[in-house]
DNA sequence: TCTGTTCCTGAACAGCCAGTCAAGTCGGTG
DNA sequence: CACCGACTTGACTGGCTGTTCAGGAACAGA
């Protein structure tokens, strides 16, 4: 039962790739095309060009390794998003980048759709593993929380008027899960487009600031 | 590859147990309980009180069945549904038998929490299944015309101000979906209870009517 | 160079499960 | 009763895949 704990510690650690890393990276991109349920550990090796073996080697069942792969992968697309968001100024700014980042295939250079691909697979999972459930909610929770820290930096600065900014959140949180859920699934009715136009408007009349027109179409055509 | 078209023309069809629709009723089931990934054919053999047999002798594969069992069952769900509904005169109230019948959890003798676990494995077989992709696609556009027709009753009888009943209930729809989403995880910020209220109140302010306190808070407690 | 540890491989193993099949039951019909 | 077709069973099989393992390569330290 080896275990390497972390790269850290040895220096020179740009030769030795970091395979714990590579591994779920690779994971990660598998799930996303192929499914959770049509993943193979000989796939995720194959991917990260590695033999089957050493999947086992850093990770001690195939179960671990998915369920890993599945947070860090969101985590990732958090860590993201909260950085680039802290950068810009205005709350409202702010807000109008939080949802072009979560419309899918909005962003040709960010949304490949991989995230929500994977934020389901996290949902079918969580249903009946306890663990994944525990996981989701904190996930969830993050991600609640960082739409309603913009809502408070609005409403101290005088951008946004005074509101419960936790159940705004929830609102806006929730508009954009079942949004995307449909954008992502290539629903011929909504458009990315459209679900940002959506969000934007709801999101606008529920926290109480303008958009103007110009603002409304930014994302794409028309 | 015999098949059993229907129970049709036999008149005595009592005795007589129709094995189709057990056996999807039984995958529904199981499917509800164990999640897709870890139903077998033999759980359902097991459920439906048959052999694992006989279960390929009604299905061509293990694939058709579970397709054909997903769609069943959230085709139950949509039936029982409208034929609730349309008893209703007031289309506010059908509104709100609707968000009450979509709260997962919230009616005990209902909400089993069942149509939601199975509409989350519909979208995730979605995503890499063109053909669940195309029932999905049917079965969600289904589920917001039902919410647009309520509207547009309620715009036509007076009970509403005039507006876009199709992008109200896709707002209405997706704001439901997300939040479902969350209930049906039992994420303890978000209750069955806390659901109706940010969907009725959305709701109302969306379309346009007034809900009363009491009115809010008929699902349950407080 | 020698040695021990870490990393890595590919083959082999073992369990599981969808799907097949030979055989049997049951109900109706002539 | 004899026959026939639909229905049902449960044992079997063939393939797949997670996991193990014996051994080899690479590398560091002495």
């Amino acid at each position: 039962m080896r275990f390497k704990v972390d790269g850290r510690g040895m220096g020179a650690q740009r030769q030795k790739p970091d395979r714990h890393q590579e591994i779920l990276d690779a994971a990660a991109q598998v799930i996303t095309d192929r499914g959770l349920a049509e993943t193979r550990i000989s796939d995720i090796a194959e991917r990260a060009g590695v033999s089957p073996g050493l999947i086992l080697y850093y990770f001690e069942s195939k179960d671990r390794l998915l369920s890993e792969a599945l947070s860090f992968a969101n985590d990732q697309f958090y860590l993201r998003l909260s950085r680039e968001v802290r950068r810009i100024p205005s709350a409202k700014e702010q807000l109008m980048r939080l949802i072009d980042l979560s419309v899918p295939g909005l962003l040709p250079e960010y949304g490949r759709l991989d995230e929500w691909a994977l934020w389901i697979e996290v949902w079918t999972r969580a249903l009946h593993n306890e663990k994944m459930a525990r996981d989701r909610e904190t996930l969830d929770k993050r991600w609640r929380d960082s739409i309603a820290d913009i809502i408070r930096t609005g409403q101290k600065n005088g951008e946004f008027p005074e509101g419960d900014a936790d159940e705004l959140a929830l609102r806006i949180g929730a508009l954009i899960d079942g949004l995307a859920i449909q954008v992502v699934m290539n629903d011929s009715e909504v458009t990315p487009h459209r679900m940002r136009q959506t969000v934007l408007e709801m999101a606008a009349k529920e926290i109480g600031f303008e958009v103007s027109r110009q603002e409304l179409g930014a994302g794409a055509k028309s």
